[in-house]
DNA sequence: GCTATATATACTCAATAAGAGCATATATAG
DNA sequence: CTATATATGCTCTTATTGAGTATATATAGC
């Protein structure tokens, strides 16, 4: 035995027996604002227990989104898994959620849902937030009262006291707010609660991380271009970037920053909108495709920090 | 019943009921390498099953890591979950794997072996590595043949021609050379592998995934001073840095960029070596740190890309 | 006190990247 | 011809980075 024992394992424990259930939060953009597909009137998303014949979790992620909406999947990838404590008569479960990007268009019988729905903070592509986050601002104040470190926290977090906004921070701003009771799952304050849906059971953290981690991602990886259509205006691309990080940004940086990667490719066609001049299409580059999902990109987003 | 389903589910499909598998990818610094904490002859990490009792996964790795070693865990983050097919008698597996860092010079019972013991091509620092890269380059070069996508992949992904080493992809680059058949565990091949140690099971494959988040993760939080002592030397930092990533790096550049960054803080305390200058010991600046687990910080590295 | 050694600093310089602004071109609808 | 919405081109300033040269400081051992 070693001496230096901290939490012994009872003599008489049990491994648990679970099951793993497999959740998809599946992101499209329309209206130019990243949306979910949603079950349950935008309560829950798409899920469904690991069966025996899945040869893999992705791959009975898959088939479970496959077989509730004949759905094909662009970027894949797994969010994070934590056990579940046993509701009600059953097993112990494991959740293993997963994210994935839907391309724009994509047909389907779900029910969209803006992801600024839930978090109307976190779009801050204009100025229409900022009541909002005002309130957040006065809220947080209250709660973390005269403790300094807390409100330290909160600063950093909402960028509040000449902090940046920092948009990857979607789950500690989802966190606190929770912490500090301003949200209706933390079920022990009813007091007045933010605007913005909630989901049953922890879907709504799930979707934090989500939005977190899609911002991280499509900084450094093209995984944008499997929200777009294969041809799109670099308009289009900026304002998907825009729409996914909630923020705004400068057009003509932004085209020299895209065309001096080579990502984009343009096209013989164009787009005609309703007034105005014709928009050059552009293609995600086939031949440096390849190279930039390995080697990863710098697409422009507003920095951070 | 939808029409469009791909993959139906079949009528007597039942869920899998599964035991789920905590692993632990200890990872500490001495000797200016980084090191893992293993047991089998280096052969496999700390880990145990999913128990009644505890109330997280975290905490139930936590459990299992604190009853193996008696360590306390430092910055700790969850790798990945993945579905291992029942070997033998048992149930299906689900193995969920964390890495956490143990800050230097900590007790612990369990034998250190170096990560590039594991993965030798991963260790830039000095030349020495590079005699082993020329090995791979050519055998790569064989595999790829004159399929030239393959081709470009393993030159993304190792550097070559006249592409850019990124120390983030330590684990495409482990996948690459098992499906190019370089290493033991790429079972249809028995011919000469490359140098390197092999764990059990799918072991070396869960390192090679920890060594690139390490990576990724100690540029842009502060992570790093998880593994080094209270109080160390700008140097120390340095070197551990370099010791992570691999690579070495530009002393003054290294020394500025960190102190711009209000990271650090001197303390009042000297490090004597043996022989030369004594060097201020700084430590991680209790006021920002809050601030930079949250908000990130920028800790200087090799470019990549 | 001198020398070798290992560390800590200071400062410069060129190349680049990023943020912000001004101006103009092009196509369409009405 | 005009209003409109888009696409482009170009110029600044400022910050960041990578790399180099030089110097200062403290110790051990002779």
């Amino acid at each position: 035995m070693i001496s230096h024992l901290t939490t012994p394992i009872p003599q008489n424990a049990q491994p648990v027996l679970c099951e793993a259930e497999l959740v998809a939060v599946l992101v499209s953009i329309s209206h130019n604002t990243p949306h979910i597909l949603t079950l349950e009137h935008g309560n829950s998303f798409p899920s469904g227990p690991l069966m025996v014949e899945h040869r893999s979790l992705q791959k009975g992620m898959r088939n479970w989104v496959e077989h509730q909406t004949g759905l094909k999947l662009g970027h894949t990838e797994q969010l994070y898994t934590f056990a579940d404590p046993p509701h009600g008569h059953g097993h112990q479960m494991v959740q293993i959620s997963y994210m994935a990007f839907i391309r724009q268009n994509s047909a389907h019988s779900l029910a969209e849902r803006s992801i600024y729905d839930y978090f109307p903070w976190e779009d801050r592509r204009d100025a229409a937030s900022c009541p909002l986050l005002h309130v957040i601002a006065t809220r947080l104040k209250q709660w973390a009262a005269d403790n300094a470190q807390r409100w330290q926290r909160c600063a950093t977090v909402f960028g509040l006291d000449n902090h940046a906004w920092n948009d990857e921070l979607s789950l500690p701003r989802y966190e606190l707010l929770w912490e500090a009771g301003l949200v209706p799952e933390s079920s022990w304050q009813n007091g007045p609660h933010l605007p913005g849906l909630s989901m049953h059971r922890d879907y709504r953290r799930i979707l934090a991380t989500a939005l977190s981690r899609m911002r991280a991602k499509i900084r450094y990886t093209p995984a944008v271009f499997d929200l777009l259509p294969r041809q799109f205006t670099l308009l289009q691309l900026q304002q998907a970037m825009e729409a996914l990080a909630g923020r705004a940004m400068h057009k003509q940086n932004f085209r020299r920053l895209v065309q001096q990667q080579k990502l984009v490719s343009r096209t013989a066609e164009y787009d005609f909108p309703p007034q105005g001049r014709p928009a050059q299409l552009y293609q995600f580059s086939p031949e440096t495709a390849e190279h930039c999902y390995l080697a990863g990109t710098k697409l422009p987003l507003p920095a951070i920090s």
